[in-house]
Order: C-alpha cells, then sequence, then structure tokens
DNA sequence: TAGAATAGTTAACAGCGTTAGCAAAAGTAA
DNA sequence: TTACTTTTGCTAACGCTGTTAACTATTCTA
C-alpha cells in the first residue's frame, strides 16, 4: 500500500543511491588521477581507498575486484578513442581521406591518453581476456569499415573482404604505436613516423583502390 | 709465488665457478618451467626458490632483482628470434621471398614462443624500458634491414629511407600478433590472419619495388 | 522504542620483492 | 691440528599487494 511514509522512503533511497553512485564515481576518479599521474603500476586497492578516505572493503562494495575497475576504464578507453575517431572522419567526405584522417587521430589518441591506450592493449598489465567484454570493440571497428567498404565496392576487386582490411589497419597503428611505446621516448622520432604513417597510408588506401 | 698449494687451489676455485654457475643455470631453467606452464604471472621469486631447492636470498647472488631474470629471457627471445628468422631467410636468394619468408617466421615464432613474446613486448608485464638494453634488436634489424634495402635499389625511387620501410614491416607484424594473442584464442582466425599477412606483404613488398 | 538492515570499520590471510643479520661450512695459514 | 678468515646459505623481517571474515556503529522500519 502507497502510504505517505512509503513515498517519504522513496525519497530516502532515491538519496542513498545517489551517495553510493557518488562513492562510485570518486572511486573512478581518484583511480584515474593516480594512473594519470604515476601510471598503472602505482594504482592499488589501498591507494584509492585513502584517496576516496573510505575504508578498504568499501571498494569491493562498488567492484568486485581491481581488474573490474580496470575493465571500467578499458570500457572508457575505446569509447574515447571511438569519439576522436567519429571527429576525425566527420570532417571529410571522401573515403580514403576519411580513413587518413583517422589513423591520424588513432595516433594522436595513443599518446594523448598513453595510460588509456597501455590498459586498453596490455602494454605493461596483466589483463589479457577481457577485451571480449568490450562492447566498444564493435563500434570502433564498424567506424573504420566503413570507409574501407566504400573504397573496395569501387575497386576493381569489390568482393574483397572489409574485414581483412580492417585488420590490417588496425594491427599497422597498434604495431607502430606499442612499439613507440615500448621504447619509452614519448614521441620516438616524431618525424619518422609521421612518414611512416603517411606511407603506410599510401600503400594502404592504394591497395583499397585498384 | 706459484706453490704446490696454490695450484690445488685454483682447481677449487674453479669447481666454485662451476657450481655458482650450475646454481645461475638451474634459476634460469626453473623459471623457464613455470613460465612455460603457467605464464609470466605465476613467476615469482619465491617460487624460484622453492624449485631450485635454495632459499631466496640465494637468488639474489645471482641476479640483481627479478628485472634481471626477466631481461635475462627477453635477451633470449631476441636471440631465438633472430635465429628463426635467419633460417627462413637463408631458404630463398630472392629478397623479396626472403621478406615474405621471415614475415611468417616471425609469426610462427610469436605463437610457438608465446611466453617469450609476450615478456619481449611487455604484453602483460610490468616492464617498459628494457628495450634498450637488448643488443640482439640491432642483428634484428640488420637482418630485415638487408633484403628492404636490396629491393630499394632496384626501385625506382633507390634512395627511400630503408629504415622507414623497416619499421613499417615490423609495426604491422607485431600489431597483428599482440592483437591476436590479446584476443585469447591462440591462432584467432588462422585462416584470415594466413591473409592478412599475405596481404600485407604483398602490399608492402610492392610498394618496395616500385 | 526494540529489532532488522545497512554502512563502514579493523584486522587478518596469503602472497609478493627485497634485504639485514646471523650460523655453519669451507678454505687458509701457523 | 688449531685458530682465523672467507664464503655460503639460512631465518626472519619490512613494507608492500589483493582480498575477505568478523565486528561495530549507524540508520531505517515496524
Amino acid at each position: 500500500m502507497l502510504t505517505l511514509l512509503t513515498i517519504l522512503t522513496m525519497g530516502i533511497a532515491e538519496r542513498k543511491i545517489r551517495q553510493k553512485e557518488s562513492v562510485r564515481c570518486s572511486i573512478l576518479g581518484e583511480a584515474r588521477k593516480i594512473v594519470e599521474q604515476e601510471g598503472w603500476q602505482a594504482l592499488s586497492i589501498r591507494r584509492i581507498a585513502e584517496a576516496i578516505e573510505y575504508s578498504v572493503p568499501v571498494i569491493y562494495d562498488h567492484f568486485a575486484n581491481k581488474e573490474a575497475i580496470m575493465l571500467e576504464f578499458t570500457r572508457e578507453g575505446y569509447g574515447l578513442l571511438v569519439e576522436e575517431l567519429t571527429k576525425a572522419k566527420d570532417q571529410h567526405p571522401d573515403p580514403a581521406a576519411q580513413i587518413e584522417a583517422m589513423a591520424y587521430a588513432y595516433w594522436e589518441f595513443a599518446f594523448n591518453n598513453k595510460a588509456y591506450y597501455q590498459l586498453m592493449y596490455g602494454l605493461g598489465m596483466p589483463s589479457c581476456d577481457t577485451v571480449r567484454q568490450i562492447n566498444e570493440l564493435q563500434a570502433f571497428s564498424e567506424l573504420i569499415q566503413a570507409p574501407i567498404t566504400q573504397l573496395l565496392s569501387r575497386s576493381s576487386k569489390p568482393d574483397t573482404n572489409p574485414f581483412l582490411k580492417l585488420h590490417t589497419f588496425w594491427s599497422m597503428l597498434h604495431g607502430l604505436v606499442s612499439i613507440n611505446m615500448m621504447s619509452g621516448t614519448t614521441g620516438g622520432n616524431e618525424a619518422l613516423n609521421r612518414q611512416i604513417i603517411r606511407d603506410f597510408i599510401e600503400g594502404f588506401t592504394g591497395s583499397l583502390r585498384t
């Protein structure tokens, strides 16, 4: 029965949900701070607990374990990446130009969000089989596959597997990024890398058009 | 003064060196076993100590820290890789065929020596700035750069930077491998990957020849 | 106001890399 | 053979880590 009391109670329940949500947010927020300032290796449950000014077990009320927290960031990372790629893509009508713009945007994203990227690709992290749990990956795939398919349909071999080309594109970029990231130097050889990307994009879009 | 006694003493010293060497070997040996059976995450100083039937501090008489042990394996890994690539290369006189053979050999190596590869590229490991300490990397670079340079010298643009092309080649392969490794499935989609490599090799050697 | 549910705590477990300090064994010299 | 020195290897600890059981104090319900 819906009495005045139950209505009041509902307000209280909602406040509690809000509070819980806010703790959850501050966990993620403080974790982000730590990671951005000191890298993934510095992130520990105890440090998060200290930062949010709660005791350690509170964190386990919001996340099953540390990996779940990291998975959240991985999701966030792919979301951000898709956002950036979309922005780059939308600035060009031509599919070849779109691919090129996205390649550069991908590269920019990786180095502007080093921490995210390293988590997303398990660079220096003990997390391997989390990839399957990321829905955002699909958005990412579709985004890149669209202009590829367009280019292929105009080519002399319109029945080429666009999925194959997508993987080629992705592999190349990720390889370049991860090798550069491991070498430590933020930019590596900035000029050389620009050249490599250009060289690759030319070869890639070329192979799509013929 | 070189008395009979000092000569005897020298034998003892040598035996001690041998013994020390043997402990060092068994550290690496047992570590290898653990890693191959359970992955890098399962490797701990305490587990090595238990396996070699010595106490923990003995390990620190042979290696400065855990990272030093891993560095040893990284070196070993690159050594093995160079070996495999050389074998593949030596079976073909034509530089284009050499590049192709090495690409496949690289792929094979990565999945036949998953543990090594993951260590070498920091996949799931907290070791980033160890790359610079690997001398074997140079051998690797030279091995691949040679046929690239050959192809380029015959092309219409013989002054193209071969170092650039080497990086393109390497990035592509590593990207493909690491994305596949993270997806968990050992082969992923074996047929698709074969196709991707072929597709890539074609585009790559093509771009070297024109 | 008494009882139930929730929130948040302390303290522990089992593991990690690393190292200081000590005991026993081995080698050296008289 | 005995006394001294060096080497060898050990125990035990420090300060971390992720995770959880058990408890208290607070808040809500009837």
